[in-house]
RNA sequence: GGCGCUAUCGUCUAACGGUUAGGACAGGGCCCUCUCAAGGCUCAAAUAGGGGUUCGAUUCCCCUUAGCGCUACCA
């Protein structure tokens, strides 16, 4: 039985990173049946924030993946408590009375990493539970085996073996002087306790594993199997941060921009991992059926995207693929609420409204297309793009797009043959070339200087308002 | 500094040790055409460097270089 988790610490809103963590996870437990679990791992009170949970759960819900369990770490305190404790009974933690951040002057050696504060780990069980009781603040560290020529290894689902000496594992903390436990000790007790059988997560935790599975094997509870992700980096070769890359990594500027969410999975998807086949466009069912941890790459992946434009090109083109080949019934649903959310009601002809969205989809790259370029074929104020008005400045463009609404307006049939018949008819009549009019008609309709075939067009726009249009050029 | 990981076109990636090193995005050109997309065709574009092993290395091993990660009483 397949259980794996996703957890996510609320100091900031959902990444791009966190959320291909998240997607990988889905798509593994979805195609072996397995358990997907949330958990909020919101142990430094210090640093989450109520805003920062909000904007996960926004990014969490545009994506649209669900999840089958969900804990919060605030809530399960005792747990850790019970598991430091399990801990240091069994003597394989100890007390440190150092003060806090005292620096450099605690490494165990010269030149090389901190291990350890000199003294502490010496000092006597029956002298730490006395200072302990007295009420002197103290960190909890794992008393990580040294001299004993023990090398950690695991065998990762991405990368293979990898080992690290014991001796080069610094002490890490188990619980803060406060008592609140630290993330690892956290993590890895509710990896536990939640039966966890997988963890995948970002290769940033590669040197964590290895403090994991000291702290698993200290609570006697199985090492699950780990599978670590490259990481999403900048184009310029950077970690992704809030701070340097801006809104460019997250989430909700995808959603905002008018992205499809099966394509925006899509993308994230194809970043690290491969079907290994030539397919690019593909559903999060076809996804399911061949997501493989063994098909994860091993190297980082950039991301592109500039100060100009936040959206990597891929992925605009994935969605402008989606946007044309799912089905019009659902496209034309998310498109109503764009139109809604940008101030245009909805048509009530629903399918003139599916015929309208399907006829303008396949040019079109993001939702927002719809309200914007659009516009046109839903409300009836709309301006009139520069090289639309170049269309009617042809010389005679405009006369002739006067004269085709009267003769318009003089009969009732209006289909796409019987208006090319009368363009058709009116230019060769005045000597000039039917794309003038196509062109300035197509202008004088949409506001647009490009858009779908013209005749299809009068059909979208209809008889009454291609006739007001025509006429008010 | 120490430890760990990684290295194929600009980017995402494919290639049981034997391929003219493939596909996609972005870029150039052509076709189609009432415009723009789409679609079709096409051009340019890569195995970081050096040693091995092998009849033969993108592929296996070593070194160098570069990048990234961890090295907190953050996660």
């Amino acid at each position: 039985m397949v259980r794996v988790r996703f957890a996510p610490s609320p100091t900031g809103y959902l990444h791009i990173g966190s959320a291909r963590t998240f997607v990988f996870n889905w798509f593994f437990a979805r195609r072996n049946e397995g358990t997907v679990i949330l958990r909020l791992d919101d142990t430094d009170v210090e640093r989450n924030t109520e805003a920062s949970v909000q904007s996960i759960f926004d990014g969490l819900e545009w994506l649209g993946l669900n999840w089958d369990e969900f804990y919060k770490q605030s809530e399960r305190t005792q747990l850790y408590k019970d598991a430091a404790q399990k801990i240091l009974d069994k003597g394989l933690a100890y007390r440190d009375f150092t003060p806090a951040h005292t620096g450099e002057s605690n490494r165990s050696h010269e030149g090389g990493p901190w291990l350890f504060n000199p003294g502490a780990r010496e000092v006597s069980n029956e002298e730490s539970d006395r200072r302990a009781a007295a009420g002197e603040p103290f960190v909890l560290r794992f008393k990580v085996p040294r001299g004993t020529g023990r090398v950690i290894s695991f065998n990762d689902a991405v990368y293979g073996t990898i080992e690290k000496a014991a001796d080069d594992i610094e002490d890490f903390a188990l619980l803060r002087s406060t008592g609140v436990s630290m993330y690892h000790l956290a993590s890895c007790a509710d990896d536990a306790d939640l039966n966890i059988t997988h963890i995948i997560r970002g290769q940033d935790h590669v040197s964590n594993t290895f403090k994991h599975i000291l702290i698993f094997e200290a609570l006697d509870a199985p090492v699950p199997r780990f599978a670590h992700l490259p990481l999403l980096i900048a184009p310029d070769g950077a970690k992704l941060s809030k701070r340097i890359h801006g809104p460019a990594v997250s989430v909700t500027t995808y959603r905002d921009a008018g992205f499809l969410r099966e394509a925006y999975i899509n993308f994230i998807s194809l970043l690290g991992w491969s079907p290994k086949d030539d397919r690019e466009q593909m559903s999060l069912d076809e996804i399911t059926q061949v997501f493989t941890l063994e098909n994860i790459n091993k190297s980082n992946a950039t991301v592109n995207f500039s100060e100009e434009d936040p959206i990597d090109p891929k992925a605009l083109w994935l969605n402008s693929q989606h946007l044309r080949s799912m089905p019009v019934e659902i496209l034309s649903n998310l498109v109503r609420k764009t139109l809604e959310a940008h101030g245009l009601s909805a048509p009530d002809d629903e399918e003139w409204f599916r015929t309208t969205v399907d006829l303008v989809r396949s040019r079109y790259t993001t939702l927002l297309d719809f309200p914007i370029r659009g516009r046109a074929y839903f409300a009836d104020d709309f301006e009139i793009h520069p090289d639309a008005l170049a269309r009617l400045d042809v010389p005679g463009a405009r006369e002739l797009c006067r004269e085709l609404s009267v003769r318009l307006a003089a009969t009732p049939e209006f289909t796409d043959d019987s208006v090319e018949a009368e363009v058709r008819k009116l230019c060769e009549e005045r000597g000039v070339k039917a794309g003038v009019l196509i062109n300035a008609s197509r202008a004088a309709l949409t506001g647009q200087a490009v858009g779908p075939s013209a005749f299809a067009l009068f059909i979208a726009i209809g008889r009454e308002r291609a006739i007001q249009r025509l006429a008010a050029v």
